[in-house]
DNA sequence: AAACGGGGTTTCAAATAATGGAACTGCGTT
DNA sequence: AACGCAGTTCCATTATTTGAAACCCCGTTT
């Protein structure tokens, strides 16, 4: 099931990732029909992580739920090391030029995770969306961001997809990708043709460092009731400005120590 | 530093926390100097929480800072066990309604944490407010929770507060916070009179399950230049309609099985 | 009323993983 | 060429984890 197993560590973790991929308060049984640990082990790993607040247990229902104190852990991740706080105003311009729908994306191993958007319409949703995982080989910034990677870290993490076919634009297999992603490094910028969702349509660039590693990725999406891919198409050049202008204050900002004793 | 101490887990733990702490990308020699464990322990510690992703390494820099997929293990907590996404209509309703800043926030041991916000003003940011956490004795969420707690989770809880003070407004001892709370209990609500911020004021009331356990609490924020704590007051009955709403609302959703079998 | 049985919890000797002092490596400095 | 610092690895010792089995609690069946 899970990859690695870093002893007891590994094991704890294995058990959390378990917990919320149920998306509901779990049983200790409900637990144990799905885990690879014996009784005993499983028992006391909950105990553990409930003790350390990572879970909480309702000793009423004895339900098992994910701990709140996740959420203020992933608010030092999401202040300390996701781009959001340098690229936020960034963003704001970006959704007050084009008026549609804004996400700003990072890689985690094969997955993209939103770290923030922006919505015309409506007013945005907490984590609703920050936080929100997607498949990296059928999204328009998961695209941007592959076809940059260096070659080891792409053949990684193309292992590990699962190549679902959400409609019949998406592309299931990595020859298909491949090609695709020559494709979008030819061209600058990656589309996402209805590949993840019906109706929904995207333009996506790559936020790479000066040195070219891939730090994240923003797109500007719509539906194609309203528009069409070659109208999106028209805010590239702005949203390349925006990722680079957003690059640019990463350096600033994260790494201005490279050669800094204190 | 910190409290129990559960084996491996633990220590990884601790770990985290401690990175976390520092606000900032960390060094191995920044960590080593702040922790209780020895160089090749905390070394292996690091590698272990790198290896899962919960910190990321950056192989040129150095600097270990939390993993995003923190980020993203707090958006299943958030979605399914924090009060937001079921509050969520109510708080956009209480927020049309006054007009000023509403809060929603859980109790995470000690602390009181911000799940989420609706700030009438300016749209609001991700997770620049979910997740934050602040001190329970001097907030209005935090006392409106302290007030309904059971004796032994509220001695529990006394006892790791820090008591700075904040404003001079801060009650920063005990006997002055057990009084607050009988009194809070009397009214029924809890007023923040600037006491953790200067000029801000708010009154806050517990959302609490029909048997009487508190699973979180609402609050409506504003200033004194703009407002009097007798004119937020007149908020209260909206404010404690909302909760008994919220709390109808948890019931339903979150507990319809007391009884199930499956 | 006694036997049953499904969660959940605890025990304990055996198996395994964590520990940390010390030695080592790589690299920029004196 | 020697030094010093940050980070990494070694390995015998020590402590923790393991899990089969026994147990407990409590509501249900006979």
């Amino acid at each position: 099931m899970e990859s690695k197993m870093d002893g007891t560590v590994g094991k704890a973790l294995n058990v959390l990732e378990e917990v919320a991929s149920f998306g509901r308060p779990v049983r200790f049984s409900d637990l144990l029909s799905t885990s690879a640990y014996p009784k005993a082990t499983l028992y006391r790993l909950l105990q553990t992580l409930t003790n350390q607040r990572i879970l909480s247990h309702d000793a009423d229902s004895g339900m098992y739920t994910l701990g709140i104190r996740l959420v203020s852990l992933a608010h030092d991740a999401w202040r300390t090391s996701s781009l959001a706080p340098i690229a936020r105003p960034y963003l704001d311009d970006l959704s007050a030029k084009t008026g549609e729908t804004v996400h700003l994306a990072q890689l985690d191993h094969a997955q993209v995770i939103y770290v923030d958007k922006r919505n015309a319409s409506q007013p945005l949703a907490m984590f609703s969306e920050a936080g929100k995982v997607g498949p990296a080989y059928c999204t328009g910034v998961g695209k941007a961001m592959l076809a940059y990677l260096p070659d080891d870290q792409l053949a990684e993490v193309l292992a590990q997809q699962s190549w679902h076919r959400f409609t019949n634009a998406t592309m299931n297999n990595e020859t298909a990708l491949r090609d695709e992603l020559a494709a979008i490094r030819a061209r600058g910028f990656a589309y996402d043709r209805e590949e993840h969702e019906i109706g929904i349509i995207c333009v996506a660039v790559p936020i790479r460092s000066e040195r070219g590693r891939i730090l994240g990725a923003i797109s500007i999406t719509s539906s194609t009731l309203r528009t069409s891919l070659d109208s999106l198409e028209e805010f590239v050049p702005l949203l390349r400005g925006t990722a680079e202008k957003i690059a640019a204050q990463v350096q600033n900002w994260r790494f201005p120590d490279t050669n800094t004793t204190a």
